[in-house]
RNA sequence: GGGGGUGUAGCUCAGGGGUAGAGCAUCUGCCUUUUAAGCAGGUUGUCGAUGGUUCGAUUCCAUCCACCCUCACCA
């Protein structure tokens, strides 16, 4: 029995026989309906006089004098009461109810109302006024429709929650979940304000490649591309930093880029393939200058996207408005650990640490060790925003020797709860060090680590007809909005987010629309 | 890459060896101040994919895929 339902199934169906086919049809059916009637379900503009939100802002005088208004937007909810109908309408500011009498328009606009589902665009001219349960609402003199929607929306109650849908399908998400549109409004405000920011201290904004013969600047596994004209390998940029320091030694004071890079790394939540950094340099100025003028600025951009310096990030309260605190790595393990690895060598560094529970074995450097060690016991206690300084120099083949000791760099990086919000150094500007740096690096990668910096000869080259002395700092991007925004994953301040390819068999919408037209 | 979890209708979710259910959406009625409107009735599913066990698998087993969490690595 189940066998021969099974065999007309397979003989029958090759055709699409799902409810989301029968759904749009209906949909597609009343475009054809509304074509018959001479009217466009896809016209061409609309001319509304109000946003939703500025309407109610103004509500007492357009209501009092029956002003007639307009808005444009979505059907969000529709609700029928025998010949009235009252619906939601969302445009990108807010969300209103609207209220259509059949005595209060024509009968072909009420018609095409009636016909109009969850989803639809329309344009609506009306006046305001207050509901008996007290709701402001637009009274709908005329209405037009604007865009027929053919695909059902999410739940009108639940929404759309599975994070996967959400991503792959962002526009859905965007429609149903007015919050996830404020995150993103935030991230351009963000970007503005720091754009504003370096433009009022006279930071030049430049562009620099993305496309680059020779990756370089940061330690990251790169894109490999091919650029067919010059028969050659090209890479997709890891950072901006060696452009960037061209243009100083070009002779620009100051000079940043809102960079989109890209790393052959991995994706979790706190890594996307591509990303937004800015990178910034600042020629006669060393690191120090570099912390408070970010300081300053992060500042400054809490403040103004939120009003206040105390901001949550989940569990936690941050507050940006007491200083920084600025601590050297060394101090800070040894606050964190009684112990002072500047007095230790490569050896006694390895040893120590393993008595902490580091793994060291395949440290290879005195550096590498102070660096686990930090990241093991101080990098998990920084919650409040926190300089760490003085880097050793084997983990920082772009900076500058420490003043005072050669053993370190002049380098900073801030972390807020927990992770790192940006890289910092006096710049390193003798082309011979630099060079002997890329040499270390180049070994580094004989010896398997695919994430060293390959020598840039041109930058070499540059930096010998002199690079003032120069801070540079990079920060990302997408995780400050993370930070400023309280999210939790970057695919939350990323609208669309690198997926893998779906795994599921569902039918592409395209096949059901095609399916449609055909039986049409 | 290791460990754990999830995958059932357009959406949100239950269920469970005899091929499936709810709410919302959708369709048909009724209703001119409702609001997750209401009332009455109806439609809807390759139960993520592929194999295996079984008389029979959506359910059990294996493999794979996607997503989430977590550990290791990069920002």
């Amino acid at each position: 029995m189940s066998d021969e339902k099974n065999r007309t199934d397979n003989n029958s169906d090759t055709e699409i026989s799902i409810p989301l086919a029968e759904l749009i049809k209906v949909r597609r059916d009343k475009v054809l309906e509304l074509q018959n009637k001479n009217i466009n379900p896809y016209p061409y503009s609309y001319k509304r006089t109000h946003h939703i939100k500025d309407a109610i802002a103004d509500f007492d005088s357009l209501a009092e004098a029956e002003t007639s208004i307009s808005f444009a937007g979505r059907i969000m909810l529709k609700r029928k009461m025998g010949k009235t109908f009252f619906a939601d309408l969302r445009d990108s500011s807010e969300r209103i109810q609207i209220y259509v009498r059949k005595d209060k328009v024509s009968d072909e606009q009420f018609d095409i109302f009636n016909s109009v589902d969850l989803g639809d665009i329309v344009g609506v001219e009306g006046f305001m006024f207050t509901t008996k349960t007290g709701e402001k609402t637009l009274k709908v003199t005329s209405f037009e429709l604007l865009t027929k929607s053919l695909h059902p929306l999410p739940d009108k109650h639940s929404g759309l929650t599975d994070t996967e849908q959400r991503y792959r399908r962002r526009y859905a998400d965007l429609i149903v979940n007015p919050e996830v549109r404020d995150v993103f409004r935030m991230r351009s405000k963000i970007i503005q304000m720091v754009r504003d920011y370096l433009n009022n201290k006279d930071f030049l904004e430049v562009e620099t490649p993305i496309l680059q013969p020779m990756y370089g600047g940061g330690n990251a596994k790169p894109f490999k591309t091919f650029y067919n004209k010059l028969d050659r390998d090209m890479y997709m940029r890891i950072a901006d930093e060696l452009y960037l320091k061209r243009l100083i030694v070009g002779g620009y004071d100051k000079v940043w880029e809102l960079c989109k890079d890209f790393r052959n790394e991995g994706i979790d939540r706190f890594h996307n393939p591509e990303f937004t950094m800015i990178e910034m340099y600042w020629a006669f100025a060393d690191y120090k200058d570099m912390a408070e003028l970010f300081e300053n600025m992060l500042r400054d951009t809490v403040f103004a996207i939120h009003g206040k310096y105390k901001i949550p990030y989940g569990e936690n309260e941050i507050d940006f408005e007491p200083k920084f605190r600025w601590v050297s790595m060394l101090d800070s393990i040894k606050e964190e650990t009684g112990v002072d690895f500047s007095e230790l060598s490569y050896e006694d560094a390895k040893s120590k640490a393993k008595e902490f529970h580091v793994e060291s074995d395949t440290l290879i450097n005195w550096g590498k060790v102070v660096e686990a060690m930090w990241e093991e016991k101080v990098e998990p206690t920084l919650i409040q925003p926190t300089f760490i300084t003085d880097y050793p120099v084997e983990i920082s083949p772009l900076a500058k020797k420490h003043r005072d000791n050669p053993r370190l760099t002049e380098r900073f990086e801030l972390f807020i709860s927990t992770f790192e919000m940006g890289n910092a150094f006096s710049e390193l500007n003798d082309p011979v060090d630099q060079m002997e740096r890329f040499i270390q690096q180049g070994k580094a990668m004989e010896a398997g680590d695919d994430e060293a910096q390959p020598l840039d000869d041109d930058c070499i080259t540059a930096l010998t007809y002199g690079m003032p002395p120069t801070a540079g700092l990079g920060f990302g991007v997408d995780r400050l909005v993370m930070v400023l925004t309280n999210q939790h994953t970057i695919r939350d301040v990323v609208f669309f987010p690198q997926m893998k390819e779906t795994g599921d068999g569902s039918v592409p919408v395209s096949k059901i629309l095609a399916q449609i037209i055909d039986d049409e």
